[in-house]
DNA sequence: GGATTGAACGTTTTATATAATGCTCAGGAA
DNA sequence: TTCCTGAGCATTATATAAAACGTTCAATCC
């Protein structure tokens, strides 16, 4: 996805678009609309988007790269030691999930629409944090920290546990802080697994002898 | 809530419309289709039920005491070790959140609305299935498989870590042996901290002087 | 007198008509 | 040739009218 390639005019409507998008939400925002804002015909659009839809893509592609973005700020953090970077790591991803939903109702209006229309999009967007993911397990690991058989693969089952942290279709009301002691009481016991799991020198497995016939 | 002390013409009621629930979803059922059903005007069913979302209350609590039932047996199954049963009632959840979501979306969208309409007993069903998970997790911690702390706060803290797997809100397709997988993992993981916090002789407290200034 | 009815009330849902929108493309401007 | 326009088309959304619904209660029945 380009974001920084783009021709100029193509940013102008994109800026545009973002502007009434963020106000209005989605379906408020007319194409005829944009266009005024850009001093342009409808038709012209079309000459730089494929569609309303493609312009709406563009937009979270960009509100998602920031988050990211700060996912991965927690990555290169030198005070913190694999452990604390993995906690950290939800705590943002919470505080950005909760903070949208509430601040940026449009902006999270936005994105539902999106990925009912496009819901591959959403599987590319778990893959970039489960990248960052990755790679603070994989630092873990290193240190002796962790012991991560398959990263890619921990990182998912990671991002399962921490689901209900991080879904924007579960927050209701003022439960912030409730939440938050939630999700660190999540974590302490996924960190204690890990903990089990470097002491015994293996990633363990599952074994299935142990389940009856 | 009562179930069994109900008059046999509030049964006759809870049947007939608990048939239309299912085949036709709760907008498209008509309290005087319910009534024609049980042959009384439709003036008599508010003799039995305040109102008709009362009658959709009802519906849903006896479709969820068999749910909890189900989760019960597995607390009282012989043949499985504590651990075991954790994982299992977390399967059966899954299966059924799984299957209620495919098999029955009548009832599913039924949930939705009652859940719109009366928050508070999603918390109710919460808690049951909170309670009957503590059990287990006491059960462990008396054969010294496990060590719990706390273990209404604990069975919350599973139950949020599964939530991916048991929120209906969440299904799409014919993805149920990946998530099965994945929710084997998240256990997996779980156990390896229960087993930590069993070998430390205590359940851990998360250090505050772990975490930078 | 206690149990039941069904017409009547205010509200919600549905059906319909009307306006607005997303998008295309033949033609004009640069 | 390249870039742009805006009227026109099919579709979607909005506004409005009509029907249906949940609920109540004075009248009726046993």
């Amino acid at each position: 996805m380009p974001t920084e390639n783009l021709d100029e005019t193509a940013r102008q409507i994109l800026d545009a678009a973002s502007r009434r998008f963020l106000h209005y939400g989605y379906g408020k925002t007319t194409m005829s609309e944009i266009a005024k804002d850009c001093n342009m015909s409808t038709g012209n659009l079309y000459r730089y988007f494929p569609s309303k839809l493609d312009i709406a893509e563009m937009f979270v592609h960009v509100l998602r790269r920031e988050q990211v973005a700060d996912l991965r700020a927690v990555l290169e953090r030198r005070d913190l030691k694999p452990r604390d970077k993995l906690r950290e790591f939800f705590v943002v991803k919470f505080k950005i999930a909760y903070e949208r939903f509430h601040d940026k109702p449009k902006a999270y209006e936005l994105s539902s629409e999106l990925m009912a229309a496009r819901p591959k999009i959403a599987l590319e967007w778990e893959n970039a944090e489960g990248r960052v993911l990755s790679e603070i397990l994989l630092e873990g690991a290193a240190e002796g920290a962790f012991s991560v058989e398959d990263a890619p693969n921990t990182a998912k089952i990671l991002l399962d546990a921490a689901y209900r942290f991080t879904s924007p279709a579960v927050f209701h009301e003022g439960e912030f802080d409730g939440l938050a002691e939630e999700l660190n009481g999540v974590i302490d016991l996924v960190l204690d697994g890990f903990s089990w799991r470097a002491a015994q020198g293996g990633a363990e497995k599952r074994k299935a002898a142990d389940l009856p016939a």
